[in-house]
DNA sequence: AATAAATGTAACATATACATTACATAATGC
DNA sequence: GCATTATGTAATGTATATGTTACATTTATT
């Protein structure tokens, strides 16, 4: 679960408890999120990409890897 | 949670059926979600995306509307 | 270096995505 | 009309996303 979430809220310039703050979910749940350990919902993505003004493509997409474990 | 899955999925040429089988996930998961009575997580929509060839964005985007009632 | 702020992460609880089974209705072909 | 296929949806179970509390580690500031 690769994503760009930390680069986009580092550019938003938010700690990861403002961004959890201003999504309305706790720290941790950033946290997971970042490093890749957790898959999240589409409306916590979609609530994320508003938050620091990037698209879904933009955060969340990655192209099928044909090796893909998981 | 409104999302083009149906559409996407028509142009496929798949039924709810072949596409869940093709993701590995129930008919009855690809009926929610094209009804959106629900909020996919993540990985799964990316299979929804690889299995009819749309990005996350043609598939689910949709702007922050200030009225959202969830 | 010491202190504070930011981040990682573990244990446990709760909500909900998704599976399973089952049945009903809608659409399509004979 | 009848049979078949596609779709909607309800009840119940399981897995996991997320919350809560708490503490440890890393990074920044002085």
């Amino acid at each position: 679960m690769k994503n760009n979430v930390k680069i986009a809220r580092i550019q938003a310039d938010l700690t990861q408890q403002q961004l959890a703050e201003k999504i309305g979910v706790t720290r941790q749940t950033i946290s997971l999120i970042e490093k890749g350990k957790y898959n999240p919902t589409l409306k916590l993505c979609l609530d994320i990409c508003y938050a620091v003004n990037k698209t879904l493509d933009e955060l969340f997409w990655v192209e099928r890897d044909h090796h893909e474990e998981n």
